[in-house]
DNA sequence: ACCCTTGATTGATCACCGATAAGTAATCAG
DNA sequence: CTGATTACTTATCGGTGATCAATCAAGGGT
């Protein structure tokens, strides 16, 4: 496969956050075209026409970079939670929002792998830098998620339950169905547009029925 | 970090399937001790006592060796979804069996990562011999999982909802928790057993809701 | 007892990976 | 013009999955 783009379109006076966004803008785009886990800084760094240790000028690692990817892919991801926020609260409201998630993560594939199915690896305990900022910003995105159904609840939908409980398996309900339809599309899927909706059901079944789990 | 048992404690004379089981049992042990991604083909050669081409005597590739535990996961599984099997259909038996399968992934998310969140690359749209393999095992445990809610239906729960809609719409759930769970363990979660089980209720009280798809 | 075929296993090697070290070329302050 | 700083390079390291020709252990035929 052909990488390089133009060879180096220009190459000093690089100034500062410019080749950083550059660097970023040629790794999603790669990893939208091979996989996020066959992409090489070789590549990358081709892509944009540097050297491959250039990279590391700019970025501490590669796990870093995915970090930043991971950060930016969340960013969008409340981008389109908040289309909400201005709506009155309620069923539509909430429903709206989980056919945003759901739409983010089937839109956007890569952005959605970045973001949540990237595992730095096996059962060590504590997180590396990068790490942190990936957690942070998912738990940045998980607030806008939280908050909007806290909203919601507060304009008197009737259930009482556990505000984190319930945004927390919902969040988990809209994320198994992402993740599953993303990682095994060969699966015999039922149709599409009949099980995002059959999905958003059972979540707003779950939200305005009476607590039952005492 | 001591990759090598006891250094070789056996050499030649690997007759057959003997060899091929414990390569399998000595990469299990090393992705749970290291991680998925972590653990390399040098690793398990050195954990069986045998050079890492030798490796490839038994299995054409590393992914390969993943497959054969994904199917050997998957199989895990299926055996504790089939504990609801004797049971009367009902409420009680659906509950049972979704919390058999958040009991495997926690109990063992090495093996449910080897099953479900390996991904062999990106966007290119076929399946390779390996993935064929991983994939059809999961078919066949969705299947039990499929053939014990239409039990549970068949014997007069209400809702009459497309079954496979419902029963991919409650795996997706599952796995969302469980993926999440084990992908993210820093996350700030609530109290895992209250977490659990207003995931089952959101479940079940899906499947016992009268349709409203339409 | 011998040889010789067969197949399991190996050391050597390939291309690639992420990361580091040290040197070089361009730019800018004075 | 000089010196320092920044941006980048080449060379290299150890590790990865995979391949290959060579080797070693066994077994059967004679």
């Amino acid at each position: 496969m052909i990488l390089q783009t133009v060879r180096s379109p220009r190459k000093r006076k690089g100034h500062g956050g410019e080749r950083r966004q550059e660097i970023l803008d040629a790794a999603m785009v790669l990893i939208a075209r091979r996989g996020v886990q066959a992409v090489s800084t070789r590549e990358i760094a081709a892509a944009v026409g540097i050297s491959q240790p250039g990279l590391y000028a700019y970025f501490a690692t590669r796990d870093d970079i995915m970090a930043e990817l991971c950060e930016q892919a969340f960013a969008a991801l409340r981008k389109r939670l908040e289309i909400v926020s201005g709506m009155p609260p309620g069923e539509a409201c909430l429903r709206l929002m989980c056919r945003a998630y759901l739409a983010f993560g089937l839109d956007e594939p890569n952005a959605y792998r970045v973001a949540f199915m990237i595992e730095k690896s096996g059962p060590d305990t504590h997180l590396d830098p990068a790490g942190e900022r990936a957690l942070a910003a998912g738990v940045q995105t998980y607030q806008v998620f939280r908050g909007e159904i806290e909203r919601c609840f507060a304009a008197g939908m009737t259930r009482n339950a556990d505000l984190d409980l319930l945004t927390q398996t919902s969040w988990a309900s809209l994320h198994g169905l992402v993740a599953l339809m993303i990682a095994r599309p060969h699966f015999p899927w039922a149709d599409r547009d009949r099980l995002i909706a059959s999905h958003i059901d059972q979540i707003i079944l779950s939200m305005m029925a009476p607590q039952p789990t005492a």
